[in-house]
DNA sequence: GTCTATACTTCGATAGAC
DNA sequence: GTCTATCGAAGTATAGAC
């Protein structure tokens, strides 16, 4: 269920069977080329921006290469989007394996950089359903992980934010890093710092006594 | 600052000086017909499907009245996010006045209907700049209206929900509501049971004892 | 004041040349 | 395996007829 589809097509066997009658370039160097150019086309302008043609200038190719690279725009979407999801679990795991696991998972959710290209594929899987099935596959794996993580934390009962179960934490924390850089992007900024600041002492508590 | 811009332009006195050669229809029928298809297409196919020919065929018209009534797309984008916009800030209004404001805003917040329209204008308002303003200044109105009721609640210093400054308490709950609707449209549930329950809980604590 | 005819641009995608 | 020539549809917007 994960292990076929490489980001591509099926080109395995060359089985003249197949109907589809294109063909499709595997690893080539353009098409991490083109996916680079994606990517920065979507966060500069946009999903709406990403066409095959701004694809193709920002990557000074000819427009039908996208279409050669990957056949439809909802496999070059695709594509960007599993590049950066995968680099993202890992980074996340990395993360979530350190000595402060909470605070590093914070740290890691409330970072902007790539939360802009989170935002347009989250705008853009509402009304995709093939984007809207892998992201939803990507961010339940991001809080499986979140949850198996914060449930080896020591779990202070005294503290009201440590008797919390790991699920809710990990709601609470993925939903307010959310929305405060969704609101930085507008602009705005009122009660940020207050909120930032809430969620620094709850940290600094779980820092200072792990065992009390 | 907020008095002119009437949603559409400036025909006030017919100074045939003005060099804009085109008329806007004010207040007219297919002004709001206009206005309830472009809603749909936007909340059925996001932003990126609101064009003037799709706009127009949902509402039965040709694709030229949309520049007509509206000039541009953007101020089509504009006219329809204020047209909700101003109902929203009556709602919340509305809810905040009732006798449990907390609970009655969490209600508020977290009805989906409106929020697919509302997520669809945050992405597009992250790369056009007009949009973008306009959505900045509804939710730094919204955040302040939520702060002026929230002051107001008792406020048990016992409760260290309740021990939260009021803007705190209003980020808190907008960044919950927003990213359960969000997680929703995407068909994801994880912790969603448990986090609403802790938001219930509290909300009991509130209700049940005003002045304990 | 209301709407139509129309210009010009950009889109996704395919067929087929090298 | 890699790329070009090209189609038909859809996009925004304006000029000007009624």
């Amino acid at each position: 269920m994960l292990s076929n589809c490489p980001a591509s097509g099926d080109r395995g066997i060359s089985l003249r069977m197949a109907p589809q009658r294109r063909i499709a370039g595997p690893n080539a160097k353009n098409r991490a080329v083109l996916l680079d150019a994606a990517e920065r086309v979507m966060i500069a302008g946009g999903y709406a921006a990403v066409s095959s043609r701004r694809v193709a200038a920002e990557a000074g190719l000819k427009p039908q290469l996208v279409h050669y690279y990957f056949r439809t725009m909802d496999d070059l979407f695709l594509a960007v989007f599993r590049r950066r999801a995968d680099e993202g679990v890992e980074r996340q795991a990395r993360a979530l394996a350190s000595d402060h696991p909470v605070r590093a998972l914070w740290e890691f959710s409330i970072d902007p950089r790539g939360t802009a290209l989170t935002m347009e594929f989250i705008a853009l899987a509402n009304h995709r359903k093939v984007i809207r099935a892998e992201i939803a596959r990507y961010a339940e794996q991001f809080r499986v992980q979140q949850i198996a993580a914060l449930s080896t934390v020591p779990g202070r009962d005294s503290l009201d934010v440590q008797s919390l179960p790991p699920v809710v934490l990990s709601v609470l924390l993925t939903s307010l890093s959310r929305v405060l850089v969704m609101e930085q992007a507008l602009g705005m900024s009122a009660g940020h710092a207050d909120t930032v600041e809430l969620v620094e002492r709850c940290l600094r508590r779980l820092d200072d006594g792990p065992p009390t």
